[in-house]
DNA sequence: GACAGATATGTCAAGCCTGACATATCCTCG
DNA sequence: CGAGGATATGTCAGGCTTGACATATCTGTC
């Protein structure tokens, strides 16, 4: 199970706490929440690859410290627009930002796998 | 650039008007506008190919005709977060919404296409 | 423990986005 | 042409997002 997952969107603001909570959550905000997760990450892994410190990223971006880590966080003030003209800037490939996003955007496709997993809070 | 495409730019807002104007959008802000438009134009296909008129897809997504209209024409005043809400609410499949994101991100990019198999894959 | 660099969290003014409304333009029938 | 539905364009109050700042917490290193 994905203790991980759960914590980060509680981190993230986003209402889980309980099973019954989390249900309350649509499959389209499920989804649009997992893709910015997954373009978090990729940020994340992006500057590590690149071994920046977040400062260095908001230089590149022109944004500041806090909001690179709120990027990273997945943050609920962070929009979709804001990540992807963050990885865009930043230099990743076209193709890779697209990989990304597909992925994301497939996870969980074809299945509860990813609810119910959720919903195991074990 | 194809003219069509420079159009449908200036119609968005975005300035234009002659190829060393156009130019001066850096490539991650083409990149971004281009993923818009991609998206715009599926979600005037999926709109279309279910017979709906741009009133019946605002009253689906709890919205107003006139922007509708306006994601459509992929208007500077739509984000990337409208637009993506948008598509996953209307059921688009994730994995078509997906593929289409990841073709968008790629356009203009040569020889590293990616299998549509991966990106259907479930 | 103390320190320094890096990362996370809270807050807020200013600016952008959204839904809504008004209005204009575009069809397509008759 | 003229009516009516569909789509496009202009505007704006209110809410959300952003960059910036302050501050807290983490992570080594000595």
């Amino acid at each position: 199970m994905d203790m991980v997952k759960e914590d980060r969107l509680a981190a993230a603001g986003w209402r889980t706490g309980d099973a019954a909570d989390f249900l309350e959550l649509s499959a389209e905000e499920a989804a649009f929440i997992e893709l910015k997760l997954a373009l978090a990450d990729y940020l994340r892994e992006l500057r590590t690859r690149n071994a920046w410190t977040q400062s260095e990223v908001a230089r590149r971006l022109g944004s500041s410290q806090s909001r690179v880590a709120k990027m990273e966080a997945s943050d609920a003030s962070v929009s979709l627009d804001l990540l992807v003209k963050a990885l865009l800037t930043l230099g990743a490939s076209r193709g890779e930002v697209g990989r990304v996003i597909a992925e994301a955007v497939n996870v969980g496709r074809k299945g509860e796998h990813w609810s119910a997993e959720k919903v195991n809070t074990g």
